[in-house]
DNA sequence: TCAAAAGTGTTATTGGTACACCCATGT
DNA sequence: ACATGGGTGTACCAATAACACTTTTGA
């Protein structure tokens, strides 16, 4: 255990000396699932720290900015095939804070050069995704980092401006929640209007009726009605729907 | 003039030498106005060569990026207090080429080492805005460039991605076009009914019924109508509005 | 036969579109 | 008085919201 978490940081030690990244860039990933009926995002937070921090990552030189936003997501979830989207580029000079970056590294017992671009100004590209936490296997990624899943209300302390890109990235997800929910795997391949309902209640936290959310939803014509589900319920069974376009 | 020529580059030289800039990011603007009552966008282009370009620049190291967007946009238009806002940030490995920025510099006279970054792969932040093109008093700044204003449909070649920049700076433009006319300063303090449509049909590109027009926009109640214009043309004085909140 | 949950129908309200009409204004 | 352009009213249609009723299901 000892051993590993000492290799970890070794290895991120060794890949953030030798790998080539592009200074001053950054990519943070705004990851939002649905838990107890509310929408979630997910943070991660390094022990003997006290602020939790989005999964993020550097951009590789030779690598698209949108597939730097996969990679990350993938190595933080291991997640595979998701439909990522950017919302929003963070530039204020002072949006991350020396203090702040020495103690995360100092967390994990890493030492870098004062005058390493680790330490200088920094530029996030925001990214977020629509997941079903349940399909996330493994995270995180380091032994001495720990994930959870938080309601947007009730967010611990965030590190550099991260609370506010929580904030354009939820505020996004739900301008958008019509593709970003028929793009994500929050639902199996086959499910019931109820189930496609609570989805949208929870992403925007409020309401609706259930006759007239049918309606609506089936107006914009991107469900496909199937067979029946019997699941035993002492109840009528409700057709079950597909997205009509293969993702 | 040719002394003036060569100041010109010699300055831009001396200040991608000297000034700190964050490397690998740079703002690139699509500023978008009304002109024969149709959107145009202003590119700029380099005597010799091909390509037209959109006015970008680069991000100065104690420099926000809103901030960099800003000045950029300053130092081309002289256009100061504007709206602007970024729409998306652009990140392929391969938007920028090697080979088109050489020649850029080149068509100033202008050398750098071939390990510049300048010749490196670049991020670029969008922005967009909208203004009155006649109150853009001196451009282009230096003098073997020259701007010019182009109809969306009928662009000219473009440099590396521009062409996809303006696509998406259009289509922001566009989707949040109530709040970029009321920030724009296409329209003066007090303006008639007409006028607004006008501005309106120029940019969605679409034409509207007078009344139902004047229904909708009173409806979303941003519109404060002041006193009758009479402008002497032998018909009705139409009222004048204001922009209600303050800019 | 009953409760639970789904399906469907009906009406009212709202927002937008099309058309019509009247009003003010300078020539 | 008249053409011009602006203001306002009304009828119509589609989308939405609110409410009601019927159907299916296993216990």
């Amino acid at each position: 255990m000892i051993n590993d978490e000492i290799s970890d940081n070794m290895r991120l030690h060794g890949v953030l000396t030798k790998e080539k990244y592009v200074k001053h860039l950054s990519v943070d990933c705004t990851i939002f699932s649905v838990q107890d009926a509310r929408l979630k995002v997910l943070l991660l937070n390094w022990q003997d720290v006290e602020y939790w921090s989005l999964p993020g990552g550097f951009v590789k030189e030779d690598e698209d900015l949108d597939e730097a936003a996969r990679r990350i997501l993938y190595e933080r979830t291991y997640l595979d095939n998701i439909f990522l989207e950017q919302f929003h580029t963070f530039g204020k000079v002072d949006r991350t804070s020396l203090k702040l970056s020495k103690d995360f590294l100092k967390a994990r017992n890493l030492t870098f050069p004062d005058d390493h671009w680790l330490f200088e100004r920094f530029i996030s590209a925001g990214y977020c995704s629509l997941v079903d936490y349940t399909q996330i296997s493994v995270f995180p990624r380091y032994n001495n980092e720990s994930g959870k899943w938080f309601d947007l209300d009730k967010l611990p302390k965030l590190a550099f401006d991260h609370k506010e890109i929580v904030k354009k990235g939820s505020e996004y997800i739900r301008k958008n929640i019509d593709t970003q929910i028929a793009a994500s795997n929050l639902l199996p391949e086959k499910f019931t209007m109820n189930e496609l309902q609570s989805v949208y209640e929870a992403v925007l936290g409020e309401n609706f009726r259930r006759n007239n959310f049918q309606r609506k939803i089936l107006a914009m014509n991107f469900l496909e009605r199937l067979e029946k589900l019997y699941d035993g319920s002492a109840n009528k069974a409700p057709y079950l729907y597909r997205f009509r376009d293969v993702r």
